[in-house]
DNA sequence: CCTAGTTAGTGTCATCTTGACCAGAACTAA
DNA sequence: TTAGTTCTGGTCAAGATGACACTAACTAGG
């Protein structure tokens, strides 16, 4: 019986979660381009036993938000983003069906390549956690909780909010090259952008800088790899995992 | 003895709370132009009792976040604003030194003149209620918890994720002249603007539609009012007050 | 070793946007 | 009637942007 009364669940006093949406770009065949792809957790307790939700738990007493929201993270998926950054703060009363429950969302953009993301491992072998399409209807559809709700708002957020340079610095690592900036701004925007144009933005940032570095091995001219300088974000808005 | 012992206090769960800030235009005979102000309450009980801190309280029960802090703004200082954004979740472990809690920061921008705004009523008669300037240091100095900190990100936020349109209508009435809309980007970018320019490019947003109506009685030509139409904006980030 | 294929990177041009500023329009106050 | 004020429409030059042509530099396959 998984639904209380109620009247008398709304005199609990409210209990504080913590969820992360996590972004990776994988190749997606329909467009030809990267997209976007997320982790889910297979609940295995009520409510909503068996259905997807995003990573998340309950606050521990002695953790920050942002330390509790990575370590649930890393324990239900063995994802270990670079940077996660305060999506909202979501807190209606009937979130959750058992009780008053307020989560603060995470979310980060992770590299599919990335030697942090050790998730791989974990992912493969636990039946309980997968990536999917970001917006695939059939998995959106059936999400427990409000986290369609939640995704929804992220990919908004995404596509409504980029700026150049930091987005990128966050995905890539210390150094990539123009077209790996592209390629995330592509997928985010859904839709493709002129090389030349962009690289042409892209240097007359002043947070990106050359580097005196080429990545050779593409079967093409070696591109030159860049790194990102500056701090246009607030520290609030990126902050550094412990 | 207000600090009880650390490590005791951290297993305690962590209470939750709303705070608010709210900026409101006024002029300023420094600059000449109008700058922004802030309501603040004085603390009567300890921790930082005697202090000055924003807005807030703990999260009823029954109330959804935005309910909460519209509500605890309502009773301390009699504003009601028309819309709350969700500025922020801030969860240090040190935020407070007596115990655990979890604020999450609402925001606004309200009009001095604005007819909700029962505000001024309310402020003249309690001395426990003041509006300061937002960037006065010797007030930033002297607040409660970590609320300067919560301050300077609001300022920090409204700076740089400023957009034509929605932030006026936000502000501003149903109608409004294009020089109203003027005066809240020089207040809060706080620097002067060509209202010619200014003009051109507001008028070119699809969002904002000229009306028949004019504004009379100033000792000039009398301005065109305006209309704000569209919702750039999401839903969850202009929440209507219930 | 040569050539085709692929992406990197440069340059140009027309168009759109932006900032600075001028000048007339339309009101009030005296 | 005139001075003072802001509103409002306009111009112009400089800067940013989008479309696209073209060269550079690598790999792969013959």
């Amino acid at each position: 019986m998984p639904f209380s009364n109620v009247a008398e669940r709304r005199e609990q006093p409210p209990a504080l979660a913590v969820s992360t949406v996590i972004f990776s770009l994988r190749d997606d065949e329909r467009t030809g381009r990267k997209g976007l792809w997320l982790p889910l957790v297979r609940r295995t307790r009520e409510p909503f036993r068996g259905q997807w939700a995003l990573p998340g738990g309950p606050l521990g007493p002695r953790d920050s938000l942002l330390d509790a929201a990575a370590n649930n993270l890393r324990d239900t998926t063995g994802l270990i983003p670079r940077y996660l950054e305060q999506l909202y703060a979501f807190g209606d009363l009937d979130r959750s069906p058992t009780r008053r429950v307020v989560s603060i969302v995470y979310w980060a953009l992770v590299r599919e390549d990335d030697p942090h993301d050790t998730a791989t491992s974990v992912l493969l072998d636990d039946p309980n956690v997968a990536w999917f399409r970001a917006e695939d209807p059939e998995v959106l559809g059936n999400l427990a909780f409000d986290h369609r709700h939640i995704i929804e708002y992220a990919l908004w957020r995404l596509r409504n909010k980029v700026e150049y340079g930091s987005i990128a610095h966050r995905l890539l690592g210390e150094r990539f090259t123009l077209a790996q900036v592209r390629e995330v701004y592509e997928a985010v925007l859904d839709k493709a952008l002129d090389p030349a144009n962009f690289r042409r933005t892209l240097r007359s940032t002043p947070d990106i800088e050359e580097t005196d570095e080429f990545l050779s091995g593409g079967k093409h001219r070696p591109p030159r790899l860049y790194r990102y300088t500056g701090s246009t974000t607030h520290p609030l808005e990126s902050e550094n995992i412990s």
